[in-house]
DNA sequence: CTGAAAGCGCTAACAG
DNA sequence: CTGTTAGCGCTTTCAG
C-alpha cells in the first residue's frame, strides 16, 4: 500500500506532521501562509485523508448501517435511495445489509455492523417482534426503526399512520359513493396490518356502512396471495362495488384475477392500494392508493438517529407520519 | 464509549492480549485449554472485536464500495441486492452510494470511499465517459465496472453482450412472423445502446428485412421518452407489427400510448423490451423482453473484484454475459 | 506455547 | 503559532 500520510506531507513540507493535521481539519491556531503552503503541499503529493485512522481516534465512524428485509422491494430501495443521499448530505455514508426477512440474518448483519463500529443503525424490521431478539444489540448503538409501529416498545421509531391511512382510503371510497367496501388482505401477525384494517373498520363504522374483511393467512403479501384472494371471491357471488387492498402488491394480483374474470376495472369495480410503490404509478396499473411519504420518512428516520447520537441517554421518540390517498385510474365514482 | 476490548478480557483472564487475539483468530500456536477459557471469558464479557482498529493494521478494511447512478431503478436495486448478499457471503461488507446521475458527485463519492479504504470498488457508471474523469481514483483502488461495456479501456468490467441480446431479441420477433419490426430508442450517446440497435441491424441484414430505428435524443431511456415516440409513431401511418423497444422503460410508454390510441398489444402490434426489469412481469404488464442476468452480473462483478484485490497486476479482464430472451405475452406470432 | 513491544495513521492535549 | 507525545484497539514479529 503505497500511499501518502500525514507523515509524508509533513517530512516535505518540514513541518510537525501535527501542523498538518491542523492545517487540514481548519483548526484556527495556525498560520495562514503555513496552511496555505501545506495545503498545497498536499494536493501535489495527491494525500487522501485515512478515514479509518481517524476513526481509531475519533471514535465514531460517521458510518450508518441499514438493514432491510430485501432490496427486492421497490418500497425498501426507495427509502433505501432517500437515506443514503441524505446521510451523505448530513455527513455520513451508508452500509447496507439484507436480511432476506430472515430473523436469524437480521441479527447476524446487525452483530456485524456493531463491530464494525457503525455510529448507529436504521432497520427496517422483519416484524415487529424483531424487537426482542435484537435488545441487547440495540443497547449497544444509537438504532431506529422504520415502517413497523413499535407501538409501546422502548425503541425509536419512524412510521406512517397506518389506521389513519386506511380511515381515509375508506372514506375516499366512500366519498366516490361505495357503500359495499371490500378489505382485502387483513393479516394477523403484522401490528401494521392490524392498524390497517382496524381503519378501515373504524370508518365503516363511522360512514355506517357494513365491513367485509378478507384475511390473508400467508406471512406476506404478495401478489400471489392477491391473486388468490381475489380469485377466490371473484368466482364467489359478491356484490361490493369496491375492493380496497391492505397493500399495493396485493392489488396486483388482484387485477390480474379481475382481467381473467373479464371483471374490469374501474368499470365493474374500485380497485384501491396502499403504500404507493412506484410500480403502481406505471401506465398499465395506475392504481389509486395511499402514499406512504418515503422521503419524509427517510430524513425524519435520519434525523432521530443523528440526534440519538449526539444524545444518547434522550427518551425514545417516535415520528409518525401522514399518509395521504393519491388518486389514479382504478377507481371511480358510482352511483350503485 | 464503554465496550470490552482486547485488553480488558486479557487482564480478566489473566493473560496477555497477544493470547486473547490469538485465541480468537483461531492461531495454531496456542493451547486448547487457554483458548477455550479466553472465549468463554469473551463471551462471558460480551466483547466484540472492532473492526476499525483490526483494519488500521491489517490495511485492509473488508468493505466495498458500490457506486450506482440511482437506486430508485429496478434494475440497480436488484443488483444491489445481489452484490450485497453475494459480497458479504464472500466475507465483505457493502458501502452503497446514489451518483445520482452525476458525474461530479460520482467523483466525489469514489474520493469518500477511497479515503474510507475500501478494499474495491463496484460501479456502474453514469455513462461510459465516466471513465476518463475517474482515472486518477481507479488507480488508486481495484475497481470493476457493470453494465456499460468499456470496450477497449483499460478497466475491468462485467456487462451483458447487448449486441447478441438485441439480435437474438428481433430473430425472436422474425420467427413469430414478423417482417416489419420498429425499433423504438436508439441513443447516440451510449455504448451501451449503439451495440443494441447495432444487433438490430445486424439480425434485420442477416434477415433479409428492412430495418426502421427511432432515435431517442434524450439522454435517459424513460417512461416519457417511450410514451412520446411511440405516441408520434402511432399519429402517423405505421405498418410495422412489431415494436422492439431498446429498454423495458421505454416499453412501458409505448403500452400507454397504444392504449391512447387504441392500439391493442399484442393482438395489434406486438411489443418486446430489453432488461427484463421486476416490474416487466407484472401481471397488467406481463412484457416479452431479453433477460439481464442479474444475480450472475452479481456474481460475477464480485468475483472479478475480489481476484483483482488478491492480485493487482493482473492484466484487465471483462467477462461479458449472454442475455436471453423471457417470453411473455406482449408478443404474438403472426402471419401479416 | 505465551508475553512484550512495535506500530498502523491520525488527533488532541500539553508544552514551548 | 508549532512541535512532541501519548494513545485509539488490534495484529504480529521477536524473544523467552
Amino acid at each position: 500500500m503505497g500511499f501518502v500520510t500525514l507523515k509524508d506531507v509533513a517530512k516535505v513540507a518540514g513541518v510537525s506532521y501535527a501542523t498538518v493535521s491542523r492545517a487540514l481539519s481548519g483548526s484556527p491556531e495556525i498560520g495562514e501562509n503555513t496552511r496555505k503552503r501545506v495545503i498545497r503541499i498536499c494536493e501535489e503529493m495527491g494525500y487522501t485523508p485515512n478515514a479509518v485512522a481517524r476513526s481509531m481516534v475519533m471514535k465514531r465512524t460517521n458510518i450508518l448501517g441499514l438493514i432491510v428485509t430485501s432490496l427486492n422491494n421497490p418500497f425498501m430501495s426507495e427509502m433505501t435511495a432517500h437515506i443514503e443521499i441524505y446521510a451523505r448530505q448530513c455527513g455520513y455514508n451508508l452500509m447496507v445489509c439484507n436480511s432476506s426477512y430472515d430473523r436469524e440474518l437480521e441479527k447476524e448483519v446487525f452483530s456485524l455492523l456493531v463491530s464494525r463500529k457503525v455510529d448507529g443503525v436504521i432497520m427496517i424490521p422483519v416484524g415487529n417482534e424483531s424487537y426482542d431478539a435484537l435488545k441487547t444489540l440495540t443497547a449497544q448503538v444509537p438504532t431506529v426503526f422504520i415502517g413497523e409501529n413499535m407501538q409501546d416498545l422502548p425503541e425509536n421509531y419512524v412510521s406512517v399512520d397506518n389506521a389513519a391511512g386506511m380511515q381515509h382510503a375508506t372514506e375516499y371510497l366512500y366519498g366516490l359513493g361505495h357503500r359495499k367496501i371490500l378489505y382485502l388482505g387483513a393479516r394477523e401477525n403484522s401490528m401494521t396490518h392490524k392498524l390497517r384494517v382496524g381503519g378501515y373498520l373504524t370508518a365503516c363504522e363511522r360512514l355506517g356502512i357494513a365491513p367485509h374483511v378478507l384475511n390473508n393467512t400467508s406471512p406476506r403479501s404478495s401478489f400471489e396471495v392477491g391473486y388468490a384472494l381475489a380469485d377466490a371471491y371473484f368466482a364467489g357471488t359478491h356484490d361490493e362495488t369496491a375492493v380496497l387492498c391492505a397493500a399495493d402488491t396485493l392489488a396486483i394480483g388482484v387485477i390480474k384475477a379481475a382481467y381473467e374474470r373479464g371483471v374490469r376495472i374501474p368499470e365493474d369495480i374500485s380497485l384501491m392500494g396502499f403504500d404507493n410503490l412506484s410500480f403502481s404509478a406505471l401506465p398499465p396499473i395506475d392504481l389509486t392508493t395511499v402514499n406512504q411519504p418515503k422521503q419524509a420518512l427517510a430524513a425524519a428516520a435520519v434525523d432521530m438517529l443523528l440526534n440519538r447520537i449526539k444524545n444518547p441517554d434522550a427518551p425514545y421518540t417516535k415520528t409518525i407520519l401522514s399518509p395521504s390517498v393519491v388518486e389514479r385510474s382504478s377507481c371511480r365514482r358510482t352511483d350503485a
